[in-house]
DNA sequence: CTGAAAGCGCTAACAT
DNA sequence: ATGTTAGCGCTTTCAG
């Protein structure tokens, strides 16, 4: 017998049965399931009638052939570590993301691209035409995907940036702002010896934050000293260890900046091991990269990320460009903000 | 000027440029691209230099369209609460799944389906001939979507039952037989008195696992007491909410099973504040939902579900079914295993 | 306002 | 082994 490979079923219907059935032609079918104007109502209505009748559902397929849009947009996650995913970021983000293309009729599609193998599949599946549109979250600095779509023509947003000069449309918060923000604030409550946690610095996000914090300093006329900086590598563990080895060669730090939350609550741990009050003896404050994190101390005051409205500006930016192929890219900053809790 | 739409941008080449510049015909390209037999190697290397030089890509709509298969399946997640998303059980799921993709040719397409419009839209999707099947994580009783789906043809896999009689292909721990052997373990290192703490009975899998700790008293001869049995949501809050109950009602209990483990974990808590020791006073083993949760107790006993397992199982049956259009469902069950960690 | 016709780029069956 | 041909189902001019 052989394989039989019947993909989409005998029995579904075509637009041009619905136009037999209806008594008219395909275009005026095609005009109708299309919403386009200048069909005479009752033409509109005896289509839509034969529509239902025989359950027509257009084929995608043909429709993206014909030269209009996929009618959907990837998301993609390229994390090899795939606990990422569980991260309230992450989930955070598809949901804005998800939220601002509920009332569209794009449909999002989520995929994760961890192995080469991987990422050779999503391209062709980009380029060949499946996707509108790609938006790119966890991108690391080496990886070359974001340009290897944009240069093929395809509408490409990413969700931070792989370096300073990012040349691909992207959406970042104002790391160093943030950091900034921050830091002054706790130099303004009095502190003098504000030391940093930074994230890995290989990655340009931990480099914006450290240079927050360093300007911060700068601007307040407090000397940088390198023994106030320790680097972490974002989680939990790294800030407790980053922040023991500040309080072991810095004794006299009265504060710290912790460029993520994780790294913040690792540190408080880390402090109040070594018998310091927080916030009496020195304040914290962490950058909020997991807001919802069950395991970061409530108390702990943060400067925020605006987190839907980066899902939101992705989707914007990413169908302006789907329907304005004239704009090469555009780079949005969002702002952030210091929510204070107490332990700063 | 208005807006101009251009999807696959102007210069993309096509499969019939490729056979001009290589000096065969359109069949050839065809064959060398789907990696056909039949072809002479010559002839298929020069193809591929063709094919190189030019950066062609097949266009997938027209693959498609000229009825093949799509080489996607959609794993949908029908969650009205997306912090469902960030939960370990789904990641793990997404894991597993997409490994067991990983070498094919398949794109795993994630799409989340939380209102009715998604809904429609996603069936729209699917009908449409995007993918050739679809994997259903997290589906509710009243959920028809799978029906939807698998009454147009369409293979699908459910990971779960809504029911007793599940028409639809599905993927399912056994429940009953887990929460079985998780309270005959109980009674046969000597407890006498099992309390459970069920999950919410308008569901199936709760249903099932209720039912595996009824037989495993039967069998044992035991009497099973209303007053043993206290009905919980899954979430950790519930379980130590109902095993407070419990103990309140029914102080004899020795033992307890909570059909998840962020409920045992809940149970825990409720037992110790009540001055219980666990596991000398009381033993207690929790159905293993959130494997890699955070907070749960690392001491926790548990039933482990093979989530690996369910993941690649739903892939091979979906594939098959995509391959062979003769089955009409399958259902599968897949066994459990008690892990003891001391808390029974 | 609506019908007819020309593809979109590819696969598969049929020739050769 | 390879070229040729006939669609896949739809959108979109172009005529009426």
């Amino acid at each position: 017998m052989g394989v039989v490979m019947v993909r989409q079923r005998p029995g579904t219907p075509t637009l041009e049965e619905v136009a037999a059935l209806a008594g008219v032609g395909r275009g005026t079918v095609s005009r109708v399931i299309n919403n386009a104007a200048g069909v005479k109502e009752s033409t509109r209505r005896s289509v839509q009638r034969a529509v239902a009748e025989l359950g027509y559902v257009p084929n995608l397929a043909a429709r993206s052939l014909a030269g209009r849009r996929a009618d959907a947009v990837a998301l993609v996650m390229t994390e090899p570590d795939w606990r990422m995913f569980g991260e309230p970021f992450f989930s955070e983000i598809v949901r804005s993301v998800g939220d601002a293309l509920t009332d569209t009729k794009v449909q999002l599609l989520l995929t994760l691209v961890r192995t080469d193998a991987e990422r050779r599949r999503f391209v062709e599946y980009a380029r060949g035409g499946r996707v509108d549109g790609v938006m790119l979250m966890s991108v690391h600095a080496e990886d070359a995907l974001p340009d290897m779509l944009a240069e093929v023509g395809l509408p490409t947003v990413l969700l931070g940036r792989r370096s300073g000069d990012e040349g691909v449309t992207y959406v970042d918060a104002d790391n160093a702002g943030g950091a900034r923000s921050a830091v002054t604030h706790l130099l303004d409550s009095g502190r003098r010896s504000v030391a940093t946690v930074t994230g890995p610095l290989d990655m340009y996000v931990a480099q914006c934050r450290l240079r927050g914090y360093r300007e911060a300093l700068r601007r307040a006329g407090v000397e940088d000293r390198s023994s106030w900086i320790a680097e972490g590598d974002f989680s939990e563990d790294s800030g407790r260890r980053a922040t023991a080895e500040l309080l072991a060669r810095a004794p006299e730090i009265d504060a710290v900046f912790a460029a993520s939350d994780t790294m913040a609550a690792g540190g408080l741990t880390a402090l109040r091991a070594a018998g310091r009050r927080v916030p009496e003896d020195v304040a914290v404050i962490g950058f909020d990269d997991f807001p919802l994190a069950q395991h970061t101390d409530p108390k702990l005051t943060t400067v925020r990320q605006p987190l839907e409205d980066i899902g939101r500006t992705m989707v914007r930016l990413l169908l302006e460009e789907t329907e304005d192929s004239a704009v090469a890219w555009r780079h949005v900053i969002l702002r952030t903000e210091l929510v204070l809790r107490g332990s700063a």
